[in-house]
DNA sequence: ATCTTGTCAGCATTCGCTTGCATTTCCAGT
DNA sequence: ACTGGAAATGCAAGCGAATGCTGACAAGAT
């Protein structure tokens, strides 16, 4: 800046102002000094001007890993939205500082919003950091969660309504005649909780609590598959599965391919997120959409309007059926 | 930090040196400086940190989506390369920095590299931005790039040997008794390029040049299965099938499946990646396997070799034929 | 010719931290 | 008690940019 600003003629200062495009320099220098620093390729520091001006210009995005390690790589669900975010941010001219968090001391949410890299976080998926987040929300202003909404929780949430979306996801399987029910997923992340929730209150309400099933486990490693078919051949009568995710769904309809069963014939399969390949599974998939679209906009909106001190409140979507060839 | 200085009865600098670990400062008094610290939760400004020592301690990761806008937020690819990246990147204590670029211009990997935001790029993908990148590794030190490896490129590259993984899949095709061959995928990425680049080299090996098709779409849109599937129609011979990655030969599985063709009785089906749900499509996926954890860490290792000042080599990975039930 | 007012630009300080060099403290050796 | 050298600490100068305040200058008012 110094250079430049002798080449120019003129004190730092007012290469400063010009290169932010204040009115209050001349516009002929004005434009003389951008024209300088755009001829000899000069970009003022980043990192000078946010310490400067005491912010980051980043917001950090974090995946916490904690109940399921092998889940989140496979899961085209976090590509998606990572995309969105990212997308979202870049329009606003804010860096994305991604981290993928493994659990082990409850520090990893402070040491981020603490160490002045971010002006905020975005937590996608609540796994089992509920402690780390409600106490993050109280200490920190601009911290979003994606997840389940919970009664009496500090953090603030965007998600779909999960409970609605395990609901329609159980009426549907009924709607279709189907008796035997199967949830499939882990239900310790409270987004899947309360799928599953959602899902076994339309067990009861058609009078089949006593049918249906649960099988807590994420399928995409070998051994969960395995632990699948097992049950699958222990319970044969099973004709119709919800799947916490879809790419749990896409595993189950593998495994009762293997097994000689028709879809939707003997077994219909509904699963959530409505993620891109659902469409192109064998059979195309049905589910339950989220807009992943809207809900990173949300998710982004929210930060900024945390980071300017507005308090905000934790929004559900509305989870929308998607009927394919599954079910 | 000074306020810390106080509560220590020390100066400024001897926190500094302290937090820092430094061993010229008496043990009693880090000990003391450091215990300080926790208690009241005090962590150095990252950013003024960054500033003084001239360094940002990030590696900006970008995705360059020139040619095929809807294949990125889809393709698991993505998700678990950046998710090893982001695991290499921790272990060293650097932030990623996440840019998703729809290039507009030619200047999007300078202004990241000039920003002063980061210490090097990584560019997943070299899609059609091969002018951008050889320009900027001509004026930066820390650029590496996932891709195809080609003659006389200025930057370097990582990747498989997409050549002989083309190679490699054709010829298990052909070993297979398949002799009606199509190539599905966009070829003007070069990784894609090159693998149907070894895969007709494989057909040429067999004599089969005359009867090997490609279709240049990529088939997540509606829009592209439907074309897939119109040629296919108008195509009934053909008996196998290598898709550019394994996406698209889910896919691929789909159309088949629907028109009542068995995999891999009437065709076979090869894919490229083994992401993880290969494992588990109806049927379980033959793939070209990439070892993207490797690539990944490669990738990385690379970056920070360049910062020391090292001028490295392109490397190509290995790729691997993985047999399951589609061909 | 003097005073007022408004425009522009520059000086010097600041953001929070690191570090070369100067200075003080400590302690063994005499 | 004194001294020399090593060990420990402090001082102050930056890192690269933003900005409040002051000063210079010109044009218009009186």
């Amino acid at each position: 800046m110094q250079e430049l600003a002798e080449l120019a003629g003129v004190s730092v200062s007012t290469v400063s102002r010009a290169l932010a495009g204040k009115t209050i320099i001349n516009a002929k220098t004005r434009e003389r000094v951008v024209e300088l620093a755009r001829l000899h390729g000069f970009k003022p520091n980043q990192v000078a001007q946010n310490l400067r001006l005491r912010r980051a210009q980043a917001i950090g995005v974090v995946m916490p890993m904690g109940h399921e390690v092998d889940q989140h790589p496979s899961d085209p669900f976090f590509m998606t939205m990572l995309g969105y975010l990212a997308d979202a941010l870049t329009e606003r001219n804010f860096d994305l500082l991604l981290s993928r968090v493994i659990p082990s001391d409850g520090n990893w949410l402070d040491d981020l919003l603490d160490s002045g890299r971010v002006d905020g976080a975005i937590v996608i998926g609540q796994s089992d950091q509920m402690a780390v987040l409600e106490a993050a929300a109280e200490r920190h202003r601009a911290l979003v969660v994606w997840g389940a909404r919970i009664a009496g929780q500090k953090h603030v949430t965007v998600g779909s309504d999960n409970v609605r979306g395990g609901l329609i996801a159980g009426r549907h399987l009924i709607e279709r005649g189907k008796r035997n029910l199967l949830f499939l997923g882990n239900p310790s992340p409270p987004e899947f909780g309360q799928r599953q929730q959602g899902f076994l209150q339309a067990c009861a309400e058609a009078g089949l609590s006593d049918s249906v099933h649960s099988l807590p486990i994420h399928l995409t490693s070998e051994a969960a598959y395995s632990a699948a078919r097992e049950f699958l051949d222990a319970n044969p009568g099973i004709d119709g599965i919800f799947a916490a995710s879809d790419v749990v769904a896409m595993s189950a309809l593998r495994a009762l391919a293997e097994r000689g069963l028709s879809v939707p014939g003997d077994v219909a399969v509904v699963g959530y997120d409505d993620i891109i390949l659902a469409a192109h599974t064998t059979p195309p998939l049905t589910t339950i959409r989220q807009d992943l679209q809207a809900g990173a906009r949300m998710l982004v909106d929210m930060v900024f309007r945390q980071i300017d001190g507005e308090i905000c409140d934790p929004v559900q979507l509305e989870p929308e059926l998607i009927i394919r060839a599954s079910s």
